[in-house]
DNA sequence: TTGATAACTCAATTGGTTTGACTTAATCCT
DNA sequence: AGGATTAAGTCAAACCAATTGAGTTATCAA
């Protein structure tokens, strides 16, 4: 029996932080919204988020945007969020490299840095962290009361105990509890996911995903993963790893081979060093197929069927608003996918009364992990839950 | 803007339906329990269990089961579920019957039935429906008061509007709000879902996903469906019709065809016709399974690697607990299919810490479906959640 | 027998929402 | 212009349910 406890129990205060997140999300999603608007749609009384608003206001949460105009009645007074009223810190961890940014409640970005290092080690790491916080809060200005919390994005597998044999890339963190180690670390409270799923959190707290609040996001960082985003919560899976989109079967020129040895980072950078190209950063890549390389024109046309295909799948195993496609590599190269990918058409998403594409090319670029990292946080205080560790 | 309108609000009533749930719950997972263990496992106060405890009783929910033996202290009193307390109601509408079935809160069948029609449009339905209950009622013997709600299984797609194109398989339904059509004619709440995710809770509630939250569902029912389970819920997709698997490609004989052409019971009955064998019910395939009829036999050849292939993808994409198989398939092939389906290695279900298979056969036979709408109500009030109807 | 431990209860307190009566400010209608 | 209507918002009291802290009861261990 998997004894993993219950979800809290609800009481005053954890009903008054949730309702809280639901008029902080319901101001960030609509606007400027006024009182007995809120309360129509969050089904609590005016008298209810009218406290809320007046504690929210007082804490510098919201401000008054103005009146309504013009209908019948008293003009609602309509209040808005105040962005910067609430920063995320997220954090990158690679073999390599420590990067760090900074983002505010509107989903800007404020900051981002990039800490090269020979080892990765939790004892090197800790005190960089630390030092790379206190930076970013005295570049940005921000006060430390203002940091709702940090995420940190790291390579899983995940903690959830004894997972041997699968080790994790970062030497080590095998069997460091992440989360603790910087939660101590910036006495803050600290979300850790993989590298796709804070990515698709960051499409949805300032990126394409705006609005959307179930969608399939697949992230192109070494490798390929996925995010999944239902009803604004990514999905963890039993053991915290779902997403391993990279082992499933592609077709591949008559063959089934892993999606990610076709359509990743990783086979367009062998297949560029194939042919004589050293590829290392996103604008080699962005050059490459702004002169329409060869060696690059042919992983994307061996790419496209097998990112079809997976979007098939997704798309019929979990009827998402959309899918997107983002992550390290160039705009244009994600914007020539999205246009040249072609979509299944036996599939439940291809219906008539669509608003949207089906396909969305995402937030592209290095650091789109690290910003997500952060964008957990923000969607945290947005999407309330009674799980919330907060 | 998709003007999904948020979750409610919490207040003190609704936080005490939700912690009321939590503690059923606990009681139905952990059995017999003291106050002082659910408190802790809740994270609520002794007191505030003590006083739902009290309630439970007095409305007969629970009854005091005994008490602990050895150990310092005062011994608790425990307090069991009493199944009887509270029964569910499912139905299933298909083209040339409506099933129905009545299960209580320990997951025990109390009733079932079957009525072929001629018709299955809403205005035959609605009335025979409410015969059924009545008769259900009578049969079990139970108080009307006592029924916790309905659940209704029904061909997708689902209500979400204007699905034009898509038209339902059940004549008469198309644009028809089931659940309101029900709930008015049962005076009960009402759920609606299809036949995979029904049968996937049916075997949470009482079959083999006992003590699972997250797993995936694979049901034979004429094609093949998914139920996909995470954290006790189902998921339902963006516009609820997550689960359409039988369109993913799988391989067959060195090709890609739909899934539900190779391992369905359509693909199954329709290559049995071919050798002169008329499989209708459920019966014949357990007997031609019993004879190893080459048709038969063929037919589990071709499906297992498609199976496989399937099973790789949800593990690589849920990372489950355990994927499970069931429907309306005769039990000894469902078993057989588990043996001889082969596991794909690079999964990261493959993994060394396991207590439980990756592949479980689950519950058989042709009211799997009406068994589990029912079920979905059965859940509903042991694993709370805010955003319940109720 | 006594002390430690744990489960549980009682009564008061606390936190937060709802309810209902009232005020304010705009448009609509005559 | 002036009253009716409509909607937003406030105030204070009532209400609901969880928590807190002190006290009671039952068992084990020394």
């Amino acid at each position: 029996m998997s004894l993993l406890h219950s979800p809290p129990g609800s009481n005053a205060e954890r009903s008054r932080a949730y309702n809280r997140g639901l008029v902080l999300g319901h101001v960030r999603r609509a606007g400027a919204s006024g009182r007995a608007e809120i309360a129509r749609a969050s089904g609590l009384s005016t008298q209810a988020v009218s406290n809320i608003i007046g504690e929210l206001v007082a804490e510098g949460w919201l401000y008054q945007a103005g009146r309504r105009k013009g209908g019948r009645g008293q003009p609602a007074a309509t209040y808005a969020i105040d962005g910067k009223a609430g920063v995320a810190f997220g954090i990158e961890l690679r073999p390599d490299a420590v990067l760090c940014a900074v983002i505010d409640l509107d989903g800007q970005t404020l900051h981002t840095a990039r800490t090269a290092v020979s080892r990765a080690a939790p004892e090197h790491v800790k005190p960089l962290v630390q030092t790379l916080f206190d930076t970013a809060l005295a570049e940005t200005g921000t006060p430390r009361a203002r940091v709702l919390g940090a995420g940190v994005v790291m390579p899983g597998p995940f903690g959830r105990t004894g997972v041997s044999g699968l080790s994790t890339e970062l030497p080590g963190w095998d069997g460091i509890d992440a989360e603790a180690l910087f939660a101590e670390a910036l006495c803050l409270p600290v979300t850790v996911e993989n590298d796709a799923n804070a990515a698709a959190m960051f499409e949805r707290v300032s990126g394409v995903a705006t609005g959307l609040s179930s969608y399939a996001y697949l992230y192109f960082g070494t490798g390929i993963g996925l995010g999944l985003v239902s009803d604004g919560v990514l999905l963890r899976g039993a053991f915290g790893n779902a997403g391993e989109i990279g082992h499933i079967p592609a077709p591949y020129q008559g063959t089934l081979r892993p999606l990610e040895e076709i359509a990743s980072r990783m086979a367009l950078t062998a297949r560029l060093r194939g042919s004589g190209e050293a590829a290392e950063t996103v604008a080699d890549l962005e050059r490459l197929f702004g002169e329409r390389h060869p060696a690059m024109m042919a992983w994307i046309e061996g790419a496209c069927p097998a990112l079809s295909h997976a979007i098939h799948i997704l798309e019929n195993i979990y009827d998402p608003e959309a899918v997107i496609i983002g992550g390290a590599l160039p705009a244009s190269l994600l914007e020539h996918l999205t246009r040249t990918i072609e979509l299944p058409a036996a599939s439940i998403s291809n219906r008539e009364d669509r608003t949207r594409p089906r396909l969305l090319a995402g937030t592209a670029g290095r650091m789109t992990a690290t910003l997500g990292a952060a964008a957990l946080v923000i969607n945290q205080t947005l999407t309330p839950s009674l799980a919330l560790s907060t």
